[in-house]
DNA sequence: CCTGAATCGTTGATCTATTCAATGTTATAG
DNA sequence: CTATAACATTGAATAGATCAACGATTCAGG
């Protein structure tokens, strides 16, 4: 019964089950892990963590100013994002201050580092994005990506390219002034 | 009781940064973590972790029989190992027995019950699959899975189909060749 | 036969990351 | 003026994965 396995050699990985393989779900989760695994490895020697990034990314775009609606943005927990913020001001990357509106608030602001730092980080993304996608063409990129669009359009909801534009009748309490 | 009802969340879903949405690591990171989310809460049911799935199916298709073996071909640590294997053996899915030729090792085999525990596992893994995958057509799931299994060869040797005359056909039984 | 090194399954500790509840301050509604 | 809620912050709790140490067994060499 099958004992014909070769005692297989130390060389040759060990194969999945071919069932695990041909279920594209399975394939995500796995390359999810790998792609936050060379993430993660490709920030070590930045002293930043991708989350540093996201956050820096969402300061600049300007669509948050405050700490919550900073965590809302990105799904982060508010306990959470105080620590990220706490290590981003020590490297004088951004800056806190009270709103002087409302004073239980804290505007958050990138600095002149800041914005050298998310470049050099956009750099590395690139970069990360580029090796990861490294055995597909052009063509084959642009098409997955817009096939995975279409998954985290329903699985996460934040990701969905809605039309543009803020709707100015359903805005959030009148942040506006 | 209602564990499924968001309760009238934010009204507006907050929009993450579009050059995260533009990356297509970024969103195999997001679909990674929710394809796995969701594979854990339909699995909550059925008293087992995905984890016990894919160790049945390794014993199933013969390409392990030790628990040495089985971690290999999982890529699981060997210590963890032991607790999902005693997990499966309270619930009688599967046997462990003392290698007669090598009195260090555990054999490790299905049960008739553990082969019915896998039926219901497979149904359910299909399940999952085809609601994760959702959004896309036959055509675009076939094309989605090669793109990925194009990129798992790279990132997660494991994942190889190593000859290239894979059998269209996953037939469950491991018929090695 | 004896000894030392290596393998196997097992146990337990460690580390990290995420989640959750509690606190002090400030704003808002009645 | 009081009560309630939002905000940023802190700290505890929880879970997951990783790693080292252990007894039992096999194997190689003298």
């Amino acid at each position: 019964m099958t004992a014909t396995t070769p005692q297989t050699p130390p060389r040759t990985v060990p194969q999945l089950p071919r069932e695990l393989v041909a279920s594209a779900t399975f394939l995500i989760k796995k390359l999810g892990y790998a792609a936050k695994d060379r993430t993660m490895k490709a920030y070590e020697g930045t002293g930043l963590h991708p989350y540093h990034h996201a956050i820096l990314l969402v300061l600049d775009d300007g669509s948050a100013e405050t700490q919550g609606s900073i965590a809302d943005a990105l799904g982060y927990d508010r306990g959470q994002l105080v620590g990220l913020l706490d290590e981003l001001e020590e490297q004088g990357l951004i800056e806190r201050r009270r709103d002087p509106d409302d004073r239980r608030r804290h505007l958050v602001r990138l600095t002149s580092d800041g914005k050298r730092a998310l470049k050099r980080l956009r750099a590395l993304s690139r970069q990360i994005e580029d090796e990861f996608l490294a055995p597909l063409g052009e063509t084959e990129r642009t098409k997955l990506h817009a096939l995975l669009l279409r998954l985290a359009e329903k699985h996460e909801p934040r990701c969905a390219l809605v039309a543009q534009g803020v709707p100015a009748s359903t805005s959030e309490k009148g942040s506006r002034s």
